[in-house]
Parts: structure tokens; C-alpha cells; sequence
DNA sequence: GTCTATAGAAGGATAGAC
DNA sequence: GTCTATCCTTCTATAGAC
């Protein structure tokens, strides 16, 4: 907290004015603010390759490039808080999947737009941040990309293999 | 440290008498410990089910199974500390990084037995393992076991989608 | 070689001056 | 309403008695 505060420049009553809720509080709009962040990026990349499968793989890269360019000490913000935290605090465990449901919904949108069923959209989509997740959970630890990679590829399969047919672009 | 000596009924000392390192030393230690510990689950399910997929699908239904057993409070022991310690302690780090080495060279013999070429079956042994971890962090944040179950039907896929054509069984 | 007692730092939170 | 000074707790680690 004290960090926190020196960082910002404030006073370190300030926080307590701010937050009432002390450093759970200011954990928990911590969460939901980088989360919904990070949601932002989702549409970002994807809008920018108009192909479902093209645009998973063009995700994952990012990521793993991302992730060597922050000398693999930043991955997801909410992963690590919701692992640290879910079983200690209920304001911070409930923030953590806030954020998730709100990715599993906009990633979904996007699915179910690419001509996938809604409930396979969803079921897609969980198994493809589930993946992200722990690939970074691997790669933080080994510090290296393999795990990124191969997720990538991985999960550029699943969504191929949840496309109609008729829409496949055989990529 | 002081919950873990009382819970040990040793006096305190004791700790830095056996463990000189401290803290990052006992840790290191818990961390091969206890992913060994995890690493001897992957062969008892996979041998009681001689078919992969019928394995992959008896492992995350177990997962999902234990994780509301524990409550949702205990998932892989090894995740919380990687994410939590690796930008912040080598050693730690290190302990993370050589238990999922492991975890990964276990998985693939067993599934390289099944008849998936070597560099496939790692590439599949560490999307499953990801999907696992991601699955974790997920359903230990919502309390809810939905992304295990749905990356244990995926994980069947990728294994199934895996196989040489002559070895499906077609589950 | 075992253990107790305590050091020394850092943690989060608050009281009360302005 | 803003901020400073400080409180109390908890943490890890160690010194030194036995």
C-alpha cells in the first residue's frame, strides 16, 4: 500500500478517503479496471483480422510478444489476484469473475459472429482464455514462449473445428 | 512460517536449522514436493483407463470432481506460486518451471504410448496442461466447475484429433 | 544440535491536526 | 476534506541459552 501511494504522488491518508474500504477495495476496482481494460484489447485485434481463425492466431502471438517484451513480469493482471485471493476474500474472488464472465461474454459475441451456435460460441470461448491462462501460468515459470505458441495453434484448430463448413476459409 | 511451524508442533528454530535458505528454501522444496506428489496422479488415472481420450475426459472430470470436494479452495498447487513468485524469486521460479518440465515429459510418454508421434504428443501434453491450469484459475474465481468440464470436452477432441486414424476408437 | 525469546523491518490502518 | 505522524500487528530471521 505504501508503494501504491508513494507511486501516486499522494498522501497516504488518501487512500483510506478514497477507499473505505481499505486495500481490498482499492484491490477490487484495481481488478475490475484492468480487466475491462484488457476486455478492450479483445475487439481491437480481433476486428482487425475479419477471419475467426486468423484472428485466434494473430491473438496468441501478440500475447507471447507481449510477454517476452515485459521480460515475462506481466501476463494477465487477474489471474494471479484471482488464484492468491479466491479463497481468502470474498469482494476480491467475486471481482475476479466478474472480469472473466465479462470476457467469456464479449469473446463469445465474436465467436457467435464468425457463424458459430451460441452455446458452442461460449463453450469455445472458455476453453480458449482457459488455455491463455495457463499457458501464461507455464511460460511466467519457464520463461519461454512454447507454451503460448503451441496454445495458439492449439486453439486456431478448436476454433476451425467449430466453424460451419460452409464458412471454413480452410486456413 | 509461523502457521506452518505450529501446525509441524516444532519450535520455531527448527526451520532455519533444517531449511538454511528460509523462507524461498522451504518453498522450493513444498513446490518439487507437492508437484511430484501431483505428477504421480497423471499414470494412476491414465493406466486405469487404457483408452486416452476415455483418460483425458476420467482426468478433468476427477479435477472437477476434487475441486468442489476441496471447496474450491485447493486446485494445482503449483500455479498460485509460479504466478505469484516468478518475476520476484529465481528459485522459486525455477522449482515452478522444472515440476511443469515434468509434468510435460510425463504426460507425453503416456501419451506418445498411445501412438502420437513425439513432438505431437508433447505439443498436445502441454495444451492439456494449460487448458487444466486456465481451467483452474477460472473455476476457482466463478466457484463454478463449468470451464473444467467444458476443457475436459475439448481436451478429449484434441487428443481424439490427435490420434493416427488406425488407433481412434472413435469416443 | 534444539529451542526460546526477540530483533528489525514492513505490513495495514487510524487519530487528529490543519 | 487533506494530509501527517504514528499505532499496532505481523512478518521473517537470528542471537544466544541450554
Amino acid at each position: 500500500m505504501k508503494e501504491i501511494v508513494a507511486n501516486a504522488r499522494a498522501p497516504f491518508g488518501s487512500v483510506y478517503h478514497f477507499f473505505p474500504g481499505g486495500k481490498e477495495q482499492l484491490g477490487a476496482e484495481t481488478v475490475r479496471r484492468s480487466g475491462a481494460e484488457c476486455g478492450r484489447l479483445l475487439p481491437l485485434v480481433l476486428d482487425a483480422h475479419p477471419d475467426l481463425v486468423e484472428a485466434v492466431r494473430a491473438f496468441f502471438a501478440l500475447a507471447a510478444q507481449d510477454l517476452v517484451e515485459a521480460n515475462y513480469e506481466d501476463a494477465c493482471p487477474i489471474a494471479t489476484v484471482a488464484l492468491e485471493t479466491s479463497s481468502t476474500s470474498e469482494i476480491l474472488r467475486q471481482a475476479c469473475a466478474d472480469v472473466f464472465e465479462d470476457w467469456i461474454e464479449l469473446g463469445s459475441e465474436r465467436v457467435a459472429a464468425a457463424g458459430i451456435p451460441r452455446d458452442a460460441a461460449r463453450n469455445l470461448t472458455i476453453a480458449m482464455i482457459a488455455m491463455l491462462e495457463g499457458a501464461f501460468v507455464l511460460c511466467r515459470a519457464t520463461r519461454t514462449t512454447e507454451a503460448l505458441i503451441v496454445s495458439g495453434q492449439w486453439c486456431a484448430k478448436m476454433a476451425e473445428a467449430a466453424m460451419p463448413a460452409s464458412r471454413r476459409t480452410g486456413n
